[in-house]
DNA sequence: CGGTTGTTTGAGTTCAGTCAAACCGGGTGG
DNA sequence: CCACCCGGTTTGACTGAACTCAAACAACCG
């Protein structure tokens, strides 16, 4: 088992690899990503600390799309064979892996319910209410207050929207007092109506505890 | 084991239920969905005979989106239970499933990738290239046409278009003589051409027979 | 032969994109 | 210590892809 770091914007998976090893998100922030051959740009995931956004790697040969660090993050690498060994021996291992790709998976789809059918504002109260719920559940939002270092590029490139009109929304949010968004600094100031305005229901997260919000 | 009959339209597995079997789509068509409470729609993947759509109901205890069939279908139930006896005995079986739905979100997220990125022609056009390919996978498309039983809203649905744009830009594919798509048939005049239009690339598939097309 | 479902066409609208410039704060090097 | 730069945010003006609404058309079916 290997630990590296990396600088915001770095690789940590490159798309197109075929990696021999699983990656944990020690330290830090990623996304996973995937470019058109013009550029354009869909990030398909956050991922906190606790995350392994790599797991499929030990069943698909080739990797289908990146991993970046969106601030220095450390991230550790345990070989395949290592992987199977301990998934081996203690089988509610490999139940906990495959549980948490489906819930990956899960959270995919309800993004893709977002860049299909709704709106922009629509779009970043979901993406927002869905931060602070998963945050919560890490603890890396203990009141409703989190950081998040991604840019409105990033989110733009995550919703299907322009960074303008991030922009513009984010404006509208705040005349409304439902959130401040100030230096990678997100409050939430006032759930329910977020909730609405977002269409968000939070089934899809599979969270056991029921994190009250 | 039980064995039931659908009818187009009827839901197989129903969003919210918390099922104590796993399905799988024995004959006809299927797909998955959600609803936004003021009725709008996204399909978020369409099944073929072979498929089991219902695989993660294996370790999420409440489902977060229906399962629907596009014509007559039948399908097969099987119990948690068992399945949990068979992937017991047969190791080899519980990975192909968490392997299967690995793919299954590989899919979804180049789904996203379009609803995000792509404009409408590529959509179209890309769509119809995962489907032939994944349709000579599984030998239902024998030369480039195949049978696809989704109306031009149900496309819409997929794509997060409205049906009238879709059937716009078929006409486009049409009068450039890429496509012809009547009766719910599809056939594939230039598949190169399309393939270009909709930046497809079949990676994501993970196809083990890298189907020559 | 009506009724129903799906496709096609036309006209007008809008949400979000593009382009371009101004602004702002933090870091750096002269 | 300040001027400059750079990445990110904000603003304004204009554009356009895709939507909505509404009606006509076509095919199928009981």
């Amino acid at each position: 088992m290997t630990v590296r770091s990396y600088v915001r914007g770095q690789d940590i998976v490159r798309d197109g690899d075929r990696p021999s090893e699983c990656c944990l998100i020690l330290a830090g922030f990623a996304f996973r990503y995937k470019l058109l051959p013009d550029g354009r740009r869909q990030i398909m995931a956050f991922h906190t600390p606790g995350d392994m956004p790599d797991l499929q790697s030990l069943h698909l040969q080739v990797t289908d799309h990146g991993v970046a660090a969106m601030m220095p993050t450390q991230a550790a690498f345990i070989s395949h064979k290592k992987m199977q060994v301990l998934t081996g021996r203690f089988p509610g291992l490999l139940h906990a892996f495959w549980r948490d790709t489906l819930i990956d998976a899960a959270i995919v789809r309800e993004w893709l319910v977002g860049n299909g059918r709704r709106d922009a504002h629509e779009r970043i109260a979901h993406l927002i209410c869905e931060m602070l719920l998963r945050f919560k559940g890490v603890g890396l939002a203990p009141s409703d207050t989190f950081n998040l270092p991604a840019t409105q590029a990033d989110i733009a490139d995550a919703l299907g929207l322009s960074n303008v009109h991030v922009n513009r929304v984010l404006q509208d949010f705040r005349r409304d007092g439902l959130i401040t968004w100030t230096n990678y600094t997100v409050s939430v100031l006032k759930w329910d109506e977020l909730q609405v305005r977002g269409t968000f229901d939070a089934t899809y997260l599979h969270q056991v505890h029921k994190a009250a919000a």
